[in-house]
DNA sequence: TTGAAAGCGCTAACAT
DNA sequence: ATGTTAGCGCTTTCAA
């Protein structure tokens, strides 16, 4: 059994709100008294009880998260990337961590309704937005604390940090054009996710500014793994004029759509070029190498927790808004197509 | 303001008591004060106040699970896979899960007994277990609940889900043998980490039957990422004598090692073969595909967080260890090697 | 400078 | 079948 103030307060005489105060260093308890206290406390391996603490004070000190998984086999690096980073922030802060997994769809919601109602967590950060994000406009709704990595539209007051992905898009429509592409095919993720959006949008832009309009056929769907990469590729490869380009939204899918060259003989930044966004650890390993989009995950894992305790603790914070520059990463995935 | 089980009964007019007992289904409460109270909750939106709920019964419906991360890089497969597994698992048993993050190291353990002496969780799941693992020699000391993804020497008695690493390297080794290997090299982590140590036991094992030895210059020790194994493997290569196959110790550092082969102007599968281990998904969508031991990661996140509960639960559960047998995966990364 | 007492929201032993 | 009461471990108001 651990001890508990009561046990601290009988071994040094005192009252059990002295002990209290004693501890957390309050002006009017002697300090004769706190030395005597904080000895005690330190001789018995006196440690707070966080569940009582925490119920009197009608807050958690807790930020809770919620894994959007898809499927069993849920391995995108990006997620253990934005997870280090707010969980390093978090402990940095003396905030913990409350994880849940939960598939989009029917029943997401049951699980935030839960946290919030419970009272389990503070605060909120939300990952990979959605057009229409129920999640954002329950919380915005009953103005529980969150902070979302990625903007939502009509929902531009909301506290976000982004990557300008238009911008990325357009310096890889940029560099593929430099190279002489202008047949471009492109697989986006499922155009519900805000970031899928936005990619899009910079690359039709990007390719607009060049005079290039992408041909329909020329679009497809994947699901953002190396398998939908794969798939799609191979589609895409199978039409009866091939693009030159393949502009996947992830890096993932990048990397299947590599393979899928590979698989039908073609050789990589020759016959077609493909690009990926994220720059995960891996894109510099594949072979080739991938031309891609940096984003600096872990940095925004650690500045979406700084900024959603900001919040809670309701210091004024200039910034709500924060939308990062990208940096175009030129590796040998892309290069001048042949005929 | 939430509703409180006080606002509750005041609106029905009975005691808290009775509310309590109706909420939880006793059977000593009149089914029509039950129906009446439950329909008077739904109205008023309650929900039960789970700080002042876990505080009374002593416990917190919770499983701290601190993840070891090494650097800002950290974007190994392995953990968001086992972070599904459990996250998964436990929301279907209704546990919460409280995640930290911290690099192994001299303050690891104060993250360890933060937790359990601030009652913050009821149990824990620790991975990647070490020789020497002063997290579970400290929880089993204190006798807190754990259950560990790895066994420990000379703590045999402690509940693990484990992989039959020896097994797995033996696999490979036969596989090796079988195709006219005789020069092998391996990339260990640091032996301090008991999955590294069983897969170099199953190495050796392996190859001692086959009345192979391995050379000491051709062990080596990497990271457990891509750019560790790339590393090694250059070094390999530069040797008087180079190595016909790289047994890598977990995938990551198998795609380097493809990686700096490849770089080396060497073929992949012909001048030097490359095995990896645990099967992450991307091992089949590099060039060429990653020969490498299956480990069912999200199953064993899963299996061990229901251990871990049944444990916490006092149900009786006979195997206190479990093993799991390795299936080899031969994919392209190995071959008949050329002189 | 200290202590008594109330109370956060809940459960449970013990009455009735 | 229902209510009274105590108490989980802590903080804080108020009084001394």
């Amino acid at each position: 059994m651990q001890p508990t103030i009561r046990d601290i307060a009988k071994k040094v005489n005192r009252s059990i709100t002295t002990v209290s105060r004693a501890l957390h260093d309050y002006d009017d308890v002697s300090e004769e008294t706190k030395e005597l206290v904080r000895q005690a406390a330190k001789e018995m391996g006196y440690v707070a009880n966080k569940q009582a603490q925490l119920l009197r004070q009608q807050h958690t000190d807790t930020i809770g998260f919620i894994l959007p998984t898809f499927g069993p086999r849920f391995s995108d690096p990006f997620f253990s990337e934005f997870l280090a980073g707010i969980g390093n922030a978090a402990a940095e802060q003396d905030y913990d961590l409350l994880v849940s997994t939960c598939p989009p769809g029917a029943h997401e919601m049951d699980t935030y309704e839960k946290f919030v109602q419970s009272r389990r967590v503070d605060g909120f950060i939300i990952v990979r937005t959605r057009v229409d994000d129920q999640r954002i406009r329950y919380l915005d709704s009953i103005n529980f604390p969150f902070v979302a990595f990625g903007r939502v539209p009509g929902l531009e007051h909301i506290p976000y940090i982004d990557e300008n992905s238009e911008q990325g898009m357009r310096l890889i429509v940029d560099h593929l054009v430099k190279l002489g592409h202008r047949r471009f095919a492109c697989i986006a993720p499922s155009l519900n996710m805000t970031f899928a959006t936005h990619r899009m949008k910079g690359l039709k832009e990007g390719l607009a500014k060049h005079g290039i309009s992408m041909r329909p056929e020329y679009v497809l769907t994947g699901d953002l793994t190396e398998k939908g990469g794969y798939e799609r590729t191979l589609e895409l490869i199978g039409l009866p004029e091939r693009p030159t380009a393949i502009v996947a939204c992830n890096d993932l899918m990048a990397i299947g759509a590599i393979r899928a060259i590979q698989d039908s003989g073609l050789t990589v930044g020759r016959e077609i070029s493909v690009t990926g966004f994220d720059d995960i650890p891996i894109s510099e390993y594949v072979q080739p190498s991938l031309t891609t989009v940096s984003q600096p995950i872990y940095q925004i894992g650690r500045s979406a927790c700084e900024m959603l305790v900001d919040l809670l603790n309701e210091v004024a914070f200039d910034r709500k808004q924060i939308l990062l520059e990208p940096a175009l990463m030129i590796r040998n995935s892309t290069g001048i197509p042949i005929a």
